[in-house]
DNA sequence: CGAGTTTGACCGGCGC
DNA sequence: GCGCCGGTCAAACTCG
């Protein structure tokens, strides 16, 4: 590698003696080095504004449903243990409960409110599409479909039939809000490999993977559109006030950001022929 | 023929 | 206790 500058450098510096109009490339190259310094300056600084912008707003927000879930306290008490789930105050630590043998009809089939893990996804998809499927890369079988009372639009029931013994859920509804975005919402953990690991660069429904947390299936928050990330919820006690906004992760929203950042700045034909016509200024430089 | 989907019925939790 | 509602079951059906 050094080796390999070293013989750049003396070719450029060999080119240097040759070229007369070394020196005007030179300058031309120093412009354009700080033409991008600037740039970089002014997006850093957008980069700030908006990070500002966002937290002032994820503030609000948190107020907002602070102040939303006062008053509708009446309503949330209906439900209480999916609205506890739901909410992210999931208290199962992972534990199975056993259910009475004293319940009569089913009940002996499966505990009914067993949610060791849910997460949430929202997918972009067409309005026009009714098919609810959510291609994730496991193996889902439909068990129930069902018109809720709140959204018009009928919730799938899916179990994942990769593995008998995996008891993972997935509830897939049309968002009421928003007819583009389909929400998907996980209940439990695998217990095996995955079997087909979805195309991140497409989506799992060719669409946009959009994270959500959820105090509602209905009332997903969903934010960063084609973020891809998992916003699966662990065993936490603490309450929708106390828990980061959305289920997002701020590290990891910011490594995104930088990593979408890069990726277009690579893209950036324009970018990169500049970026090389400095460096190689600089490498000039250095050597005289 | 087996696997997956559809759909009406049923069950249990919850509020009134 | 009744009614509403979400979740689940299972028979019938569809499809490859």
């Amino acid at each position: 590698m050094d080796s390999t500058m070293e013989d750049t450098s003396l070719n450029l510096n060999l080119n240097l003696n040759i070229n007369p109009q070394t020196t005007m490339m030179k300058r031309q190259g120093d412009e354009e080095l700080n033409r991008m310094s600037a740039e970089n300056k002014k997006l850093t600084e957008m980069l700030c504004f908006m990070h500002e912008n966002y937290k002032s707003l994820e503030g609000k927000l948190v107020d907002l449903m602070q102040k939303n879930s006062e008053n509708r306290e009446p309503k949330l008490k209906k439900r209480k243990a999916e609205d506890e789930n739901y909410g992210g105050a999931i208290t199962n630590n992972g534990n199975i409960e056993t259910c009475s043998n004293s319940d009569g009809g089913r009940s002996w089939k499966r505990p009914r409110e067993i949610r060791n893990s849910v997460s949430s996804f929202c997918v972009k998809t067409d309005p026009s599409d009714t098919s609810l499927i959510v291609r994730d890369g496991y193996q889902w079988r439909k068990y129930g479909q069902k018109v809720t009372r709140d959204n018009p639009s009928p919730r799938a029931y899916y179990k994942c039939s990769f593995a008998p013994t995996c008891t993972v859920k997935k509830k897939v509804q049309r968002s009421v809000d928003d007819p583009y975005l389909v929400v998907a919402i996980y209940e439990g953990e695998h217990n095996h490999p995955h079997p087909n690991p979805p195309d991140a660069s497409l989506g799992f429904n060719q669409g946009h993977i959009i994270p959500g947390s959820i105090s509602s299936p209905n009332s997903t928050i969903c934010s960063s559109p084609s973020l891809i990330m998992d916003s699966t919820q662990p065993e936490s006690c603490t309450t929708d006030a106390e828990k980061p906004i959305s289920g997002i992760d701020m590290p990891a929203f910011q490594e995104l950001l930088v990593e979408k950042m890069a990726n277009s700045l690579t893209r950036n034909h324009n970018f990169t022929t500049a970026l090389a016509a400095a460096i190689s200024t600089r490498i000039l430089d250095h050597d005289l």
